[in-house]
DNA sequence: AGGGAATATACCCATAAAAGCATATGCAAT
DNA sequence: ATTGCATATGCTTTTATGGGTATATTCCCT
């Protein structure tokens, strides 16, 4: 498997697409939409596997998609900061199509019902909506 | 393959992002944004083989991205004249990413220089912006 | 140092996608 | 009917993708 971070000015538009070509990514950026979130927030929202999650993640991570930051056990991902004009454009578009749509909706509905009680464990994400963020892969 | 034609106000959010996600059919919606083509003008701007072109067509029609009217001879491409809010949005999305991105231009501007000489065939689909069009694929 | 928690990665399998070559289809004109 | 043209389809190969199971990594705490 052939791939590199693109920068992100230099984000491909086709690569944006791909990465919105899978219900379970769309599902994951609709959620990072609200604020960053560490990766059982989005794990018992879409009530899918850690390995499914994580796998989604590290592909979105690879493009460019989201950034991340680990704290303590916790990995915390969330929308990149800065964007390219392509990517800015197509989250934008992607909130106004699924701000509506039903199952998305859902899936915000949940995990704000699920939020507080999540973050009662020892020091999960906090709740903030901006917590400080790193424009590469913490991964090597 | 397992496909059949979504009706245009269903047409899944994934599936248009599935139609986005290879550079050939961005290349041809690209072009299909300024007016209604056949697949040789196409052809002919991409520089790409006649199946090549062909099939990806065959892959936007099953997913109610383009409409297609024979003309004698000619099939005549068109981007959906009703279109679901999600295609809508995200039709001009990318017409916004792609007006400035100099490849995409070329194209369009390749097009340009092409289509008088194409025109010239025998009874090739004429630079009308608005064909008529019809909603399904002829193709039984 | 060792254990537990959260997350990531390796490997495997099934399926989908992309492209090529060859061939078929449908229309028009002779 | 036959030929020619524009386009579509079938078949094949290669590669990418998505998901699963098992295991590794990285941190915190004791």
């Amino acid at each position: 498997m052939l791939l590199w971070v693109y920068s992100l000015v230099g984000m491909l538009l086709v690569e944006i697409y791909k990465c919105l070509c899978d219900p379970t990514r769309l599902r994951i950026l609709n959620l990072l939409n609200d604020g960053p979130l560490c990766v059982c927030h989005i794990q018992d929202v879409l009530g899918e596997t850690q390995v499914k999650i994580s796998k989604h993640l590290a592909y979105l991570r690879a493009r460019g998609m989201v950034t991340v930051i680990r704290r303590a056990n916790w990995m915390v991902y969330s929308l990149p900061e800065r964007r390219s004009a392509e990517l800015d454009a197509n989250l934008a578009c992607l909130q106004d199509c699924s701000c509506e749509d039903p199952k998305f909706k859902a899936d915000r509905v949940k995990l704000r019902k699920l939020a507080p009680s999540l973050n009662k464990k020892p020091s999960c994400c906090p709740p903030v909506r901006n917590a400080a963020r790193r424009a590469t892969s913490p991964t090597k």
